[in-house]
DNA sequence: TATGATTATGAAAACGTTGTCATGTAAACG
DNA sequence: CGTTTACATGACAACGTTTTCATAATCATA
């Protein structure tokens, strides 16, 4: 690996020099400069972050601690995040924490041991203590999406998070306002702040319409497709009627969606169905599904600026970004009537059909030598 | 910050001593390490990875440069690709390059500049002498779902891909067996050999099946929705017939989509349309779109392994890993007709219904103090 | 001509680790 | 009892930077 003192050598001056033209930092001579750059381009040197970084005690990167980066949502905000940070030539690092506490414990650890110049973080909280480990190494940190009862904690965190409970509300009205009384909601995991304001948000909008709360309508999961799904066969077997869903987010939904396609039940001619975050990146695909969207891109782009400000002031006191939800009328609740029906429902199908046409066909053996059981090992070339 | 000197103190020992019990790599008596054991608890020290890194000169972290995070296809990538290097106790640095040469040039200068221990990229290839540098520099380097031309080049890369030939041809022989034979291909841009192999695939499928091919069904552009429309758009001004769209992937075929909305040309009715790449995580939303996937978890996951296996031998000659791809039959292609009909077709909607019933719903104002206009600034609390 | 500011460069130390070498003690062996 | 072997610990140097301090040359000013 080619050094800063290779250069130096090269050039003929001191390392200390090199470092100046390197950072632009100090006093060099024109014709110096120009010797250092020659011998920079030569060599293909680069510097050395790490190096830089221990003398410097900074690292130029940024940790983004996730809980599930296969959910467009998520996705959305690390692109904001990236695009934040390499605005400011910042890197991020990032994890992928599947809601599991011991893996977030465990990135916190390694987060900690990386020296990151800050952090981002959609926190399960029912471990604040390790998250305190954060604040008591005074590492920059900013809560994604969720709120955290910080009453056990010295010094309080920064925020940056969608309106669940204005979301949720907007939602519950929306159905109410097409005339649903009994309104079920599949909510995530108590452990998470945006299943707590969703389901308040919920109650809200139903207190302000007058209509009766029951309990027995929510069920409570975690954020997958599986409990999504899960919780909709319990809700069902619970005998209650309803007639329409309320789901905490878009995993949940498709989980939801999935069950009430087994059963057979149309969507919305039998049940009306509603999401917390919109379910693709674009929705041209299908448009079908009536959401509240995040500005997902935004909350990630604003935690990322908010660590910027954050590292220049240690001390400021700590700040809550809160991003407004739009709510997306589409066709899952019937709301767009025409001639008496809805344009678009579903199932289409009734299950057994939908299941088998939707075979996965084996790819071709008699083609290419590489298609087949054997493209699934490692071949030399 | 507490070093390891720290606790060296606290216990009564050298910090070297420290050390071989951090990493466990040497004698220490049982009580020595029991004292410096409760003084990393009591200090709550965590080793610093760059003074560790700077020593060792290894980082424990591997880069992972993708074209763009906010394709499922990708992020499933990332997810493998995570899964993989937790398990080794590495991290994943994301950069996400959207297909901009000079996004990716400056990115690999910053990856060098990190030391990482090994990169994975889906490489632009119009810049090989960029990634040069990598080899050059002797950095383990996968590269993902792509070929590049190496005959500039002093080593060879290793690669991990799906099987974009074999791909392209069952999907357009899919098709060819419904009776098209003019199918257009919107296809993706040629400096990635996933597009070029793509229109390969889909001319072998036409030649075997005796199918005269045109080349102005075949128009080229980015990877992108955007481009997918207005290839779209391009494609059908020209006035040809042509009965199927062959979208090079799930972006492309988003555009495709939307144009044909627009032109409320309806699907599969009016055309039959297949993608390279399915277009959800999960499908279940809108099982419609008839698809190639590709084991992407599974190319991501490989990706990291072979990087690992490169770092222990530098010198192993070059390895290509292609993962079958999957077809998967549904709807877009009117594949599964009852009664003379397809069950399931796009659209249900004429374009201008369609726009105006997605409207957007401003959020309500007269809810919470957090929604509304001023919820978009930063509120101190 | 003396003084001080400006420009230009380098030597040395430090950031927090860990590998190498050296030193020592205790146990095992003949 | 002397010698080897296993166990246990520490001093020191080094990884590649950059900051601080020191030195010196050049230039403008009194």
């Amino acid at each position: 690996m080619v050094t800063i003192t290779d250069v130096a050598k090269l050039a003929g001056v001191s390392p200390v020099t090199v470092s100046r033209v390197v950072n632009d930092s100090d006093y060099v001579s024109k014709a110096t400069r120009e010797k250092v750059e020659h011998a920079i381009e030569e060599l293909g040197y680069v510097p050395h972050f790490m190096a830089r970084g221990l003398r410097l005690n900074r690292t130029f990167t940024l940790a983004l601690v996730l809980p599930d980066i296969t959910n467009v949502f998520w996705t959305t905000v690390a692109r904001g995040a990236e695009d934040a940070a390499m605005k400011n030539n910042f890197s991020i690092l990032f994890y992928n924490v599947d809601e599991d506490v011991k893996k977030q414990d465990r990135v916190v650890d390694i987060v900690l041991s990386q020296q990151v110049d800050g952090v981002m973080i959609a926190p399960h909280d029912s471990d604040i203590k390790h998250l305190a480990k954060l604040q008591h190494n005074r590492v920059p940190t900013v809560i994604l999406d969720r709120i955290l009862d910080e009453s056990q904690l010295e010094h309080k965190f920064d925020f940056v998070r969608g309106d669940s409970i204005s979301g949720a509300y907007q939602l519950t009205r929306h159905l109410v306002r097409l005339g649903h009384k009994r309104i079920a909601m599949v909510s995530g995991n108590l452990h998470a702040s945006t299943a707590r304001d969703r389901v308040l948000g919920y109650r809200m909008a139903l207190q302000d319409q007058a209509i009766p709360f029951d309990e027995d309508l929510i069920v409570y999961g975690e954020f997958k497709a599986s409990a999504g799904a899960a919780m909709t066969h319990q809700l069902l077997d619970r005998g209650l009627t309803f007639t329409s869903i309320f789901a905490a987010n878009n995993m949940i939904g498709m989980g939801v969606v999935r069950e009430l396609l087994r059963r057979n039940i149309r969507i919305p001619e039998d049940m009306s169905i509603v999401f917390y975050d919109d379910y693709a990146t674009d929705s041209d695909y299908f448009p079908f599904f009536t959401v509240i969207t995040q500005q997902a891109y935004e909350i990630g782009y604003a935690a990322a600026e908010m660590l910027f400000s954050r590292m220049v002031n240690l001390d400021m006191p700590s700040r809550t970004q809160i991003l407004p939800s739009t709510l997306i009328v589409r066709y899952s609740c019937g709301a767009q009537i025409k001639d008496g029906k809805s344009p678009l429902s579903l199932p289409v199908l009734a299950p057994s059909e939908f299941h088998q046409t939707t075979s996965r066909v084996k790819p071709i053996e008699d083609f290419s030598s590489d298609a087949g059981e054997s493209s699934a090992k490692e071949s030399n070339q």
